[in-house]
Formats: C-alpha cells, sequence, structure tokens
DNA sequence: GCGATCAGGT
DNA sequence: CACACCTGATCGC
C-alpha cells in the first residue's frame, strides 16, 4: 500500500494522492487513479472548506476518473474543481499562492499507467526538473520506451526524479506472468467450464476495486456474452466496458459480490441468488484472481491454482514485477528514485538502496568513488530553488533521501539475462534557464542535483538481523539481482546511440470493469427471489473429476516468444519537438469528443503505445 | 452521530 | 502468495 506522503520535493506546492494533513495546502492536486488507498483525505470537511474559499485550487486527473469519482456523492462538492486531462497531451499549469498572489507554471502529462480504468503517471517539468510520479502502474517490459513524452525527440528526457510505485520491487517478485497469459489461463478455464452445459457458470471473485475490467471485457468478447455484475452506474459514460457487463443474471459469467459471497459459493449459490429454474443446481466454480510471482530462475510459472474442489486462482497483477519495474528505470536513468511502497518483509533501507542501482551514475559521484582524493571538483548548477522551508518535513517519517547510485564493485557476474529494455541515451543538454515559462517540452534541470546529506549508509546489517530474529523469512539477497553486468549495462546505455525498441505485448493502458467500487454504494442483490436460468436440463456430468491439484496451466507452452523482433524503427528518428498547447485549464470536451475519450480510455485500447512514434 | 484508527478478514 | 478493500471495535469530538 502506498505509503507516500503526498509531495514531491522538487514541486511542493502539489500534492498527488494524498489529501490530508500538509496537503491541505496544497496549491493543485494530482489524482492518479480511483483506487481508495490513493484518496486519503479527499473527502474530508477541511478540504471541502478549502475548496470553497479557493478561487485557484484544483485537481487534475484522467477523465475516467473523474467520471468513477464523481460517481460516489461524497466526492460530488469536487466537481467544480475537477480538470480531467487528456492522456498524452502535455497542459501548462499555473500553481498559484493565493496569499501573495506568485505564480509558478508547471507542465503536466498524463501517461497511462496500466493499472486500473483512468490510471495514469504524471510528468511533471518545470523550473526544478522533469519528474515522474508513477502512481500505481503496470507496464510491460518495453513499454517504457514507447512512450513519446518521455522522449525527447530520439533521446530520453532527463528525469530528475521518480515516485515509484514500488510495491513489487523486490527478487522475490522477479516475475509475474504477462497480462495476456494471465487471461488466456482464465479464459481458457472459463470456456473448458461453460461449454459443459448451461448450467455450469463461472463466478470471478474480484475484489471491490477497479482494475479486473479488461478481464470482464475480454471474456465477454470472447465468449460473446455479458458478465453479471451488481450495478452499472459507474461505466454508464463508458461504453466499451457497459457492452460486456450486465445486471441480467441470466448469463454463465458472474463477478457479482454479496457480503456473504464466500458462503454462499460454498453453499453452491452465487451471490446473486441466481439458480437454475427447473431445480437443477448450478454447477459452479469460483477463480479468484490474485497475484503470483516467481523468482528468477523459477520454471514454475502456473497462472492457474486449483484450490478446493471448484474454486480456482488465478494470476493477476495490478502492478509490475520486478522485472518489469527494472526495464523502467534502467530505461529512465533518474537520478533520484522514492519509492512510495516498502515491500513487505523489506525496509525502508533496504528498497532505497536497491533502488540506488537503478539511478543514473552521476559523474561527479563516479570520481568520489574512482580518484578518492577528491581530484576534480566538478562545479555544479543548482537547480533554481524556492524552497524556502525544509524539505525534510515533507517526508513525515520517511526516511527519503536522494537516491544515488554508488559503485558496488564486488558483485559476482553471473547473469544470463540480458537488459531488458536498452535505453537511448538520456537527454543532459544544458538546460535553457526559464524566464518564459511558456516553452515546455524542454527540459530545465540540472543533473547534479544537491549532493548531499547522505549520512546514513550502512544500517542494513542490522536490518538484516532483526528480521532474523523476529522469525521472518529472510528474503533473497538482493545483491544477486544486480550483478557486475546489469550496473555496467546501465552505465553503457548512456552512451548508446540508437534506441532498440522490442515489440513486448502492448500493455493494457485502461483495463475496465469492476463491480462495485465505492462501499457507500449499496444495492445487494436480493436473495429472496431467485432467479432461475431457463434452460433445459441438459447436464453432462463430468463435474466432478478430480483435476489435478495444483497447476493447470503452463504460461510457457502458449506464449510466444517475447523476443525483440527487430521492429521497423529507422535509427533515425525524426525528433518532432513535441508542441505544447498552453492550456492552463483545459478546455472542456465537446460531448461527443468526451463520450470518444471514455471509451477510448475506458477500454484499455493502446492509447499511449502507438507504433507511429518513431516513424 | 461522525470520523479516525486499528485489528482482523478475504 | 502480500491487493484493495471490507467489517467491526474502540476512542475522541
Amino acid at each position: 500500500m502506498s505509503s507516500f506522503a503526498g509531495r514531491m520535493k522538487e514541486y511542493p506546492t502539489i500534492s498527488l494522492d494524498r489529501f490530508d494533513r500538509e496537503n491541505l495546502h496544497a496549491q493543485a492536486y494530482f489524482l492518479s487513479h480511483c483506487h481508495k488507498d490513493h484518496m486519503k483525505g479527499l473527502k474530508g470537511p477541511l478540504l471541502k472548506r478549502k475548496l470553497q474559499f479557493s478561487r485557484t485550487v484544483r485537481l487534475y486527473c484522467s477523465f475516467v476518473t473523474k467520471e468513477l469519482l464523481l460517481n460516489n456523492p461524497k466526492y460530488a462538492f469536487w466537481e467544480e474543481n475537477i480538470v480531467p486531462l487528456e492522456l498524452e497531451s502535455p497542459t501548462q499549469i499555473s500553481l498559484v499562492d493565493e496569499a501573495s498572489g506568485e505564480k509558478q507554471e508547471i507542465v503536466v502529462t498524463l501517461l497511462p499507467a496500466g493499472h486500473c480504468p483512468g490510471s495514469v503517471m504524471f510528468l511533471f517539468e518545470g523550473g526544478h526538473g522533469n519528474v515522474l510520479y508513477t502512481g500505481d502502474f503496470r507496464l510491460a517490459v518495453g513499454d517504457v520506451s514507447r512512450m513519446e513524452h518521455l522522449h525527447s525527440g530520439s533521446r530520453v528526457k532527463n528525469i530528475q526524479s521518480v515516485y515509484l510505485d514500488s510495491t513489487f520491487y523486490d527478487p522475490r517478485f522477479y516475475q509475474i506472468p504477462s497480462r495476456e497469459v494471465c487471461l488466456r489461463g482464465i479464459s481458457e478455464l472459463t470456456g473448458n467450464w461453460i461449454s459443459q452445459s448451461p448450467h455450469h457458470v463461472v463466478w470471478l471473485n474480484c475484489k471491490a476495486a477497479y482494475g479486473y475490467e479488461y478481464l470482464f471485457t475480454n471474456l465477454g468478447e470472447e465468449f460473446n456474452t455479458q458478465i453479471h455484475v451488481n450495478s452499472l452506474v459507474m461505466f454508464k459514460k463508458m461504453p466499451e466496458i457497459l457492452s460486456y457487463i450486465t445486471t441480467d443474471r441470466r448469463t454463465q459469467i458472474h463477478a457479482c459480490r454479496h457480503p456473504k459471497d464466500e458462503e454462499f459459493f460454498l453453499g453452491n449459490r452465487l451471490p446473486c441468488g441466481c439458480t437454475a429454474a427447473d431445480g437443477t443446481p448450478l454447477r459452479i466454480i469460483s477463480i479468484k484472481p490474485s497475484t503470483m510471482w516467481f523468482g528468477e530462475r523459477s520454471k514454475k510459472t502456473n497462472v492457474l491454482i486449483k484450490t478446493g474442489n471448484s474454486s480456482y486462482r488465478a494470476c493477476f497483477s495490478f502492478h509490475s514485477s520486478f522485472s518489469e519495474i527494472k526495464d523502467f528505470l534502467s530505461y529512465l536513468q533518474p537520478v533520484n528514485i522514492y519509492p512510495s511502497v516498502v515491500p513487505i518483509g523489506r525496509t525502508l533501507q533496504e528498497v532505497t538502496q536497491m533502488l540506488r542501482m537503478m539511478c543514473r551514475k552521476q559523474p561527479d559521484e563516479a570520481a568520489i568513488v574512482y580518484k578518492p582524493l577528491g581530484v576534480l571538483k566538478r562545479s555544479r548548477m543548482q537547480p533554481p530553488t524556492n524552497d524556502s522551508g525544509s524539505d525534510e518535513d515533507l517526508f513525515e517519517g520517511l526516511d527519503l533521501v536522494p537516491v544515488r547510485k554508488k559503485a558496488y564493485l564486488n558483485q559476482e557476474a553471473e547473469r544470463e539475462n540480458p537488459p531488458e529494455t536498452t535505453a537511448p541515451p538520456v537527454d543532459e543538454s544544458v538546460p535553457l534557464v526559464v524566464s518564459d515559462p511558456q516553452p515546455v517540452g524542454q527540459n530545465y534541470f540540472d543533473c547534479t542535483e544537491s549532493n548531499g546529506e547522505e549520512d546514513d549508509d550502512d544500517e542494513e546489517e542490522e536490518e538484516g538481523k532483526g528480521d532474523a530474529a523476529k522469525g521472518t523469512k529472510a528474503p533473497p539477497k538482493w545483491e544477486d539481482f544486480f550483478s557486475a553486468e546489469m550496473l555496467s549495462d546501465s552505465q553503457n546505455s548512456q552512451s548508446q546511440s540508437c534506441c532498440s525498441v522490442r515489440t513486448a505485448s502492448p500493455s493494457r493502458a485502461t483495463g475496465s470493469q469492476t463491480p462495485e467500487l465505492f462501499s457507500d454504494e449499496e444495492e445487494h442483490p436480493d436473495n429472496e427471489e431467485t432467479f432461475s436460468l431457463a434452460l433445459s436440463a441438459s447436464l453432462s456430468d463430468r463435474s466432478s473429476q478430480n483435476i489435478e491439484d495444483t497447476l493447470i496451466l503452463h504460461p510457457e507452452t502458449q506464449n510466444h516468444p517475447v523476443q525483440s523482433e527487430p521492429e521497423e524503427l529507422p535509427a533515425s528518428q525524426a525528433s518532432s519537438d513535441f508542441d505544447v498547447p498552453g492550456t492552463p485549464e483545459s478546455k472542456a470536451p465537446r460531448p461527443d469528443e468526451l463520450s470518444q475519450l471514455y471509451r477510448k480510455l475506458a477500454s484499455g485500447e493502446e492509447v499511449a503505445i502507438r507504433e507511429r512514434r518513431f516513424t
């Protein structure tokens, strides 16, 4: 769960995904997606009051997120202050200090995050550098290399800091089967079951959260049916999702919920109470999407596990795996990385240390490391700074020191996996000093920011002992996962001149579909009235044959090798300089445009990932 | 009665 | 298999 306190060092007057405490004073708010752990304080009375007195405070998010948010009346007071932004459209925003009238301009670009419908990452470009706040994300290996707005021509933009969804940034979660593979597993199991008879139904035991929608749309499409859910209202403006869900219980695929649904299921009942008309009992299996991960060398990559007579667990992840995150970071090579999550069993120090290895190597640090006696002192460019207060208290409780790469020379080289994605050079061109905030798409920045205060280095031995003492099974040593090769790789890639892009399966930018989002929106199915499936009683009973106990599906067997197909990329890509409309308040789209937008966003259409980009 | 927080559940 | 929630108990206002 996110423990991000809401603010970024570079732009401390804005708050993201946190709306309580210090964040009450922010000049602008950003919501990456509509999960509750990213909405803390968002309906608070203090914030509500603030809005009544402020003329300038806005909440920026995607169109889909706005729609999902306003679906809950508790957030309705935001309506006038929400500015939905289109994906991949750099937008200039004024940050206004209402007391002094001071203004600061910043450009924000929403990038698809693949976490749930409407989920985005925020790229900020302004006087204090380019920073990327990922929110929660699931991107496949290679996806980042196709994101136009992270590039400037053929170069990767110079990213000062990444505020990272580090949920699975731990070698234990080295690999998580791809979305496509997981989907195929679920799809095959579903198909095998429901084709046996009309009485065979599948219950998708999904938690109440957005993110499963793409499962519904894909299954709906594949089996030419609709999935039964409790409510359609949240998707009323998202036809691409809406067309695959229904409140009509006469369907063989259900994702409905009930507070006692597990109990129901044990009694062979669906959460909606649906039964067969003629008294023939339904034959129900449950499929529970949940995260499954595998270590680096594990050959076991089953995406389905049988957990009971008629229940299954299916692999499904909202978050990128360790190797996906590594790919993402080693491509971007930010100067700093700040984790927003500490994986359980880990400590912040460990994660921070692991992340250091993914940071860009700082030239002056190389000097420090390799030329110990203070040779060369490079002159530093100080970023323009108006931080008046101390930054330290921004990150309450979290010891978030700028993470920078150090030399780790003691790794055994033993890595067979080649670097996942090769990064083009980072654009370190000298920033123009910004006198005029208009020009956007430009990197102001500086790669040698505050150095500094790094006093805490070696605490990990203690931590390790602590873990052992607690009896927690010690997670694998992370050092093993960063071999010398990898370290040198991230350096090499800087000197590489062209971008080799892999064609990994494009990730769905925005999935779609889920039952109830907000708890306060009830409307439970009425279980008194049992609906009947009007079906013939031809029940082929091969029901209770035992299926093997564990694994059902090996993705490898159907996985198309994700080799790097060359992909027709001219080595010299025309550098399109991005035009940035100055759209401080982003005009409201017309209704027709809007519904198109919703469709795109909601369907998980690959909005971001257009092949055309490098042509 | 509402909200925040925690424990415990899936 | 560790997600993103629920519910229920307790406490303070």
